[in-house]
DNA sequence: CGCATATCAGATGAACTGAAATAT
DNA sequence: CATATTTCAGTTTATCTGATATGC
């Protein structure tokens, strides 16, 4: 695998490489959510949390969040507690667990979520514009694909337990 | 374009968008250059500032840097005073404009650029693990293709003027 | 007891905005 | 004079690490 390098080291000096073109690609969808969901009171990170509260169907605490979002508990509090003082979320003690705090959608939330998620859809189509239903499948299956040999993965279900990277 | 959303609408709460996975993608990848430019003294941004320069061929100031890496001046005028101190790049007034200071190269800049390039390459090689030469193309085109249709583009050549985004 | 959660507190870094001097 | 570059200075924002209390 580490052989053979020659014609690859020569396209990599004349264009950009994946990684350039993907943080490229990173900053503007990122600018670009922004704005789509500033209007509505939120930020990129926030919303992401309201997607991934409402995808996974039932309560999370804010420990479970930080996980799904790749970040730290203390960070992902603040997005919380963020929510919460906007009332998009509640967070009400759970009867088996009186430590954790799991947070729900509330219906506001539901409502903002829904209208930012509209929002991100139109945005997304512009960005795949000229895209077939097919392409947009296979742009996607790469980019899993990509995230999966590195080791990462979504934890959509719950990740086993290899997410504390190096 | 705002009408006739349904199906979309039910895929996109069920699997992971693209906006997600790509989030993702970028996030694994910023941590693999790390790790790979990091025992070699660099950062990924200043990689990345030294890839530019190479890349580009001839002397750029730290304004012409800052454009192609869509930052301030400011900000990456810490890049460029870090890599000369390092002594990877140097930085002499150019006789025609007495007030820009292009930075060049210099000889050991030049290798350890080349060795992180070698060591990133193994890292898009391992992400990419599993993709046929065409499906590499395919990924860069969809790639560049998106950051096109959402306005962006890559000031390889030098952008013209529309770059001061909102 | 060991492990997970929540939260308080402080540290850090990486970007930004503003403003001034210089040069074309 | 208008524009562009460099640099100084201050600021903001978004993370992180550390430490503590609580609960399973």
């Amino acid at each position: 695998m580490t052989g053979a390098v020659g014609v690859k080291e020569m396209r990599a000096q004349t264009a950009p490489g994946v990684s350039y073109a993907l943080a490229r690609l990173h900053q503007l969808v990122l600018a670009g959510i922004s704005e789509r969901v500033g209007p509505h009171g939120l930020t990129t990170l926030q919303f992401t949390t309201l997607s991934i509260l409402s995808r996974h169907g039932a309560p999370l605490s804010t420990s479970q969040l930080a996980r799904r979002a790749f970040m730290t508990p203390q960070s992902m509090s603040e997005v919380t507690h963020a929510l919460e003082r906007k009332g998009l979320i509640e967070r009400n003690p759970d009867p088996n667990h009186r430590r954790t705090l799991p947070a729900t959608l509330t219906t506001k939330g539901r409502g903002v979520l829904a209208a930012c998620e509209d929002a991100v859809s139109e945005f997304e189509d512009s960005m795949l514009e000229g895209f077939s239903e097919t392409d947009r499948a296979v742009f996607l299956d790469m980019l899993k694909a990509a995230v999966r040999n590195l080791g990462g993965g979504f934890p959509s279900d719950e990740t086993p337990s290899a997410v504390r990277g190096t």
